[in-house]
DNA sequence: CTTCATTCTTTAATCGATTAAATAAGCAAT
DNA sequence: ATTGCTTATTTAATCGATTAAAGAATGAAG
């Protein structure tokens, strides 16, 4: 690779030392220097196309502009347009992104977590996997801003951007009843992550708050070590085994994905044999013979308060923390009752 | 952000030299040192919790075992699944990956190159936008490793993954005439990208081989500007001006979804009225009432050539550039009949 | 003709790690 | 005792940019 113009070279072009050419080319120094000198080093500075080494402003300084962002998965559409947001809000403050996926291990997120950490990123944006606590406070301890999306824990102080999960669960719930639905499943993840439980929960209280007994059969939490089959024997059991449900409630994207290629094959139909609503947005959903309700985050805003948020603590670690609860909304669509 | 411990802490602590501590710390060098002094420091390394900064040696080795990444858009699942691909493989080499999005608009495309190549990412993966060919010349002069995805420029030779995109478009169409159609649309983008063009070019060579004229109302290649209406203006002379199809080709995923979305509204039943093909993958496409005919490219084989070829380059300047084209797919579903 | 202030420019340290080269210390051979 | 040879350790330069502090040059005031 051919090396890139330095200061040097500008400066042994013109024939002055790199400090006068530094503060030529760092705005609001200029006054220090000559109108004639300046001149000449800003034309040198041209015609070598120079561009500063950002990795020596770097060591310099002790911020790199760059902030680190550990999703689950970033080829998880969820995740995906998350990052695509992040991208856009963090380079209009001349941020870059590095990024990696945890695949929901902690041990993964621990690696990412050193691996950016030794290349000085200045900050985390980071959806935290179970059993990650010792982290999250491993970053307060060190004084390394970072904001935690999609989940938090509560036992911790610190910045995070989530949604108000009970409620959408409670609300995605209760429009299954409302359309009919009194024996509802859910299929969640086996996962001690707030918003996870708080989803059952959600759930868990609607049903008692409309007086509907939840059989013991009805409740599903999948490993993820092994999705697919973990939710075709949810499916099995919930339909199968009495009391068998009228509907059922899907706590993720990729969980009501796997369940309804599971009913297609089944051939269960959606919207007549079964009710069924699901946690966020899916093109596939929008696709289904049977349009799904669903809770749809909002991702933007969930993305630019963690960028904005990020980088007030970047820039002043006295900050207090914060904690921002976003409202989701429930898109109703054909799947919530059964003709 | 409390400062980390660096070399020179260790120094201190042990009382020897900078120099010493990374003879120690530096493998290989070790048989330098005396066995005492060594395992005083790594007690100390280990104790501070030392981990080295990896700025400082960046800047000192030029080089920053980061790979720049710039596709159209990340939070298009095709690029996400590469670029999880990409960050697995990146990451088993111990590089990090940091991404842009263009937009398949050339400026940002230049701006991110500029961007990334002063922060001295030490190569580039890179899905060109359509007028870059200044920007991959420039790279080639300043001797930039760099592996063009997707789609590459034929008049400069450079390293490229892509997949026979004539065969894959010619295979594809060929399905819809063995099944039947003979009055058969194209919607593609109008870019002249190569890639494009070749899928176009796939179309307009089968329909020859099988002596089927090509209207000149069957051609429709979309804007990136004002991509849904330009679909839904397509599909209307498609269906409705004379002669009009029996089956249409979409050129890429995200062309499909919105093609079959408006089918739905306008009640055209895909697989009955009209057949269907499709490049590209997509959740969605599974949860089509009529499972769709796709092109499925090897978006794994893909990301790993890019990764390993790239990464050679990196490590031998003199390594010939590479072309690497890849088969796709015919994934045979039910929409490319018409009962 | 000093003296002091002002303006412009350079020197040199710094960020943290690496590494060639210099130095120091220990020991053996003559 | 001198020289040479190892082995262990330090010194100092380097990567590229920044910036406090020192220095030089000019001009004005007394």
């Amino acid at each position: 690779m051919k090396r890139k113009p330095s200061l040097k070279d500008i400066a042994e072009k013109v024939g002055v030392s790199t400090a006068t050419v530094s503060y030529v080319l760092s705005k609001g120094k200029e006054s220090k220097v000559s109108a004639e000198v300046s001149k000449k080093v800003k034309a040198a500075a041209k015609e070598l196309n120079y561009q500063p080494n950002q990795i020596a402003k770097s060591l310099k300084s002790g911020k790199t502009f760059t902030i680190g962002l550990i999703v689950a998965d970033i080829s998880n559409p969820f995740f995906a347009n998350i990052a695509r947001i992040i991208e856009d809000e963090a380079a209009k403050l001349n941020y870059t992104v590095i990024f990696g996926s945890s695949d929901e291990k902690a041990e993964k997120s621990w690696d990412l977590i050193q691996f950016l950490s030794n290349r000085q990123v200045d900050g985390f944006i980071i959806a935290p996997t179970e059993n990650s606590e010792d982290q999250i406070k491993y970053l307060k301890e060190q004084n390394i801003p970072f904001v935690l999306i999609d989940r938090f824990f509560p036992t911790i102080n610190s910045n995070s951007v989530t949604v108000n999960n009970f409620e959408a669960a409670y609300g995605a719930v209760r429009r299954l009843i409302e359309k009919g639905s009194e024996k509802i499943g859910i299929i969640a993840y086996s996962n001690s992550l707030y918003h996870m439980r708080e989803r059952v929960r959600g759930y868990d209280t609607v049903m008692k708050d409309h007086k509907l007994k939840v059989s013991n059969n009805w409740l599903h939490e999948i490993e993820f070590s092994d999705i697919k089959n973990g939710v075709h024997n949810a499916i099995d059991i919930l339909l199968h085994e009495k009391p068998n449900v009228e509907a059922i409630f899907f706590a993720t994207n990729t969980l009501a994905v796997y369940g309804l290629k599971y009913l297609d094959r089944l051939s269960v139909e959606v919207g007549k044999d079964l009710a069924v609503v699901s946690f966020d947005e899916g093109e596939a959903f929008d696709f289904y013979y049977c349009p799904l309700t669903i809770v749809k985050q909002p991702l933007g805003a969930l993305a630019e308060n963690a960028v904005e948020i990020l980088i007030h603590k970047i820039n002043d670690l006295d900050t207090k923390e914060k904690k921002v609860c976003l409202d989701t909304e429930l898109i109703i669509r054909e799947s919530c009752g059964r003709k």
